[in-house]
RNA sequence: CGGAGUGUGGCUCAGUCUGGUAGAGCACCGCGUUCGGGACGCGGGGGUCGCAGGUUCGAAUCCUGCCACUCCGACCA
């Protein structure tokens, strides 16, 4: 992309409303604008962050057996009598009437739904187990709205829904989300550390959250720190296997959430030297709820043999939009965003330092040339403008490196290559600056 | 929903107390000089001052009502 023909505003101040720093640097570096309170309109920088977010969720809940599809945002209130919530969501849910008088909702999740959607086709055990997902625009009209994406009114949702023939195959469908939440959240370079967690309204009693350390968090989290060198399953975990050693590995140490913390039991079980106290943001919740929903709204299959057997359901949710506000409280420096590799907008930033002189033009062009061949995704920022401010710009929107080409370098014979994160500078000629991009 | 606060050009804000021709910086447009880490000069465009009533010769400013947004708290992916 060639940041003229690009739409980046960035601003050099800071909007008055935003507090937290993921919400300025979102509002500074043009990716995010506010249309009302907790509604937001993703600019493209902000969509391509998002995109790639929703992305690696997706790879990793295919890689685990789910399936996607897509249910509406609107959903029918008879629906959710049927589960007796239309009731007890209260005025968190956004309630809809439309021409004809009927009673429609903006769905705040998707369990009634899918719910449906599999007792109207799903009639065998032979079909289990099954786990379907989607990723799907949510709204739940907080009381109030805060931290910008972190805790919006609309937020984009990956919700799978699992449903499994008993309680024991309905575990080994937990553990295989298990398992894909830390490998989704380790690619995008977070630590995200599962917690037990109470249910709350989904229900259930086997739930846990998965929670982001990151200073600015919104709550205090108390840690065994082993867990930080706990493994990761890699991209070859057999997700036919029985994974609970995976799950035991990451659920054995203490972890817990302010909310549901044991003081007693954290020093029983942690020796001094392991406790961790940090904060953290809550980017995915898991929950186990058996026949929760399934028995209220008669899911049921045929066994093995021939008798209905209500089916055992789970529910797991990760906070799409929220997680890249997370990403950003988890990674910035003074000068704005430092996005890991996995989830930046672009891969590389090429400064143009002297648009219209033709050496420079044309060494700018090679590299974009040769980097987008790359896959590398470049930004190239040929807009005439202050030096300056180019540099600033490039900082704040953190991209993982900058190629900075101008006619003093290119006398030598040398381009300026920078690494985001490290804020290393190197000076080498530009076919080994791209080598270096390219690894 | 309880408490506190803010609405003035795209952004940050002054002006409101004490009514009298809507301002500054940044951003934007033009010309010129610049050009390697948020340049400079000159010229220019852009605002029914959140909305609706009221008081007044005259309202951004005073009064009444409403709306929106933000912060603290309780609640939540």
């Amino acid at each position: 992309m060639r940041l003229s023909r690009y739409f980046l505003p960035v601003l050099r101040e800071t909007p008055a409303e935003a507090q937290i720093v993921s919400h300025r640097l979102m509002l500074r570096a043009g990716m995010l604008r506010q249309e009302a309170a907790g509604i937001y309109a993703w600019l493209p920088l902000g969509h391509r962050v998002l995109r790639k977010v929703e992305q690696i969720v997706r790879e990793e809940m295919d890689r685990a057996g789910a399936v996607e599809l897509l249910m509406p945002t609107l959903q029918l209130a008879d629906l959710w009598r049927e589960s007796g919530r239309y009731e007890d969501y209260g005025a968190e849910m956004l309630r809809i009437t439309d021409r004809h008088e009927r009673e429609l909702l903006y769905g705040p999740t998707n369990e009634e739904m899918i719910t449906e959607i599999f007792r109207a086709y799903v009639r065998s055990y032979r079909a289990l187990p099954l786990n379907l997902y989607h990723i799907q625009w949510k709204f739940r009209d907080e009381l109030r709205p805060r931290f910008g994406v972190m805790r919006g009114r609309e937020f984009l949702m990956k919700d799978a829904y699992s449903f499994d023939l008993d309680e024991k195959t309905g575990r080994a469908s937990y553990n295989r989300m298990f398992v894909a939440y830390l490998r989704a959240f380790k690619r995008m370079g977070l630590a995200a550390i599962p917690m037990k967690a109470e249910s709350g309204p989904i229900g259930g009693e086997l739930s846990h959250e998965f929670i982001v350390l990151a200073d600015t968090g919104e709550s205090a989290v108390f840690l065994d720190r082993r867990l930080l060198e706990t493994e990761v399953p890699g991209e070859d975990v057999d997700y036919g296997a029985d994974l609970s050693p995976v799950v035991e590995s990451w659920t054995r140490l203490y972890a817990a959430t302010e909310d549901v913390h044991d003081a007693a039991r954290y020093e029983r079980e942690t020796a001094p030297g392991d406790r961790l106290t940090a904060r953290g943001i809550e980017v995915g919740q898991t929950f186990f709820f058996g026949d929760k929903y399934s028995a209220p709204m008669k899911a049921a299959v045929a066994g093995p043999d021939g008798a209905e057997v209500t089916v055992q359901s789970g529910s797991y949710g990760v906070g799409v939009s929220r997680l890249v506000g997370a990403l950003i409280e988890a990674s910035h420096d003074e000068a704005g965003i430092i996005w890991p590799d996995a989830v930046a907008p672009f891969g590389v930033g090429i400064i143009n330092l002297r648009p219209g002189e033709a050496a420079v033009d044309a060494a700018c062009e090679g590299a974009y040339a040769a980097l987008t061949a790359a896959g590398k995704e470049p930004l190239l920022d040929d807009t005439v403008e202050r030096p300056g401010g180019k540099f600033a710009t490039m900082d704040l929107i953190g991209l993982p490196w900058q190629l900075i080409i101008g006619p003093r370098g290119l006398a030598e014979g040398v381009v300026e290559l920078k690494r985001r994160a490290t804020g290393e500078r190197r000076s080498l000629p530009l076919d080994q600056a791209i080598a270096a991009i390219t690894g």
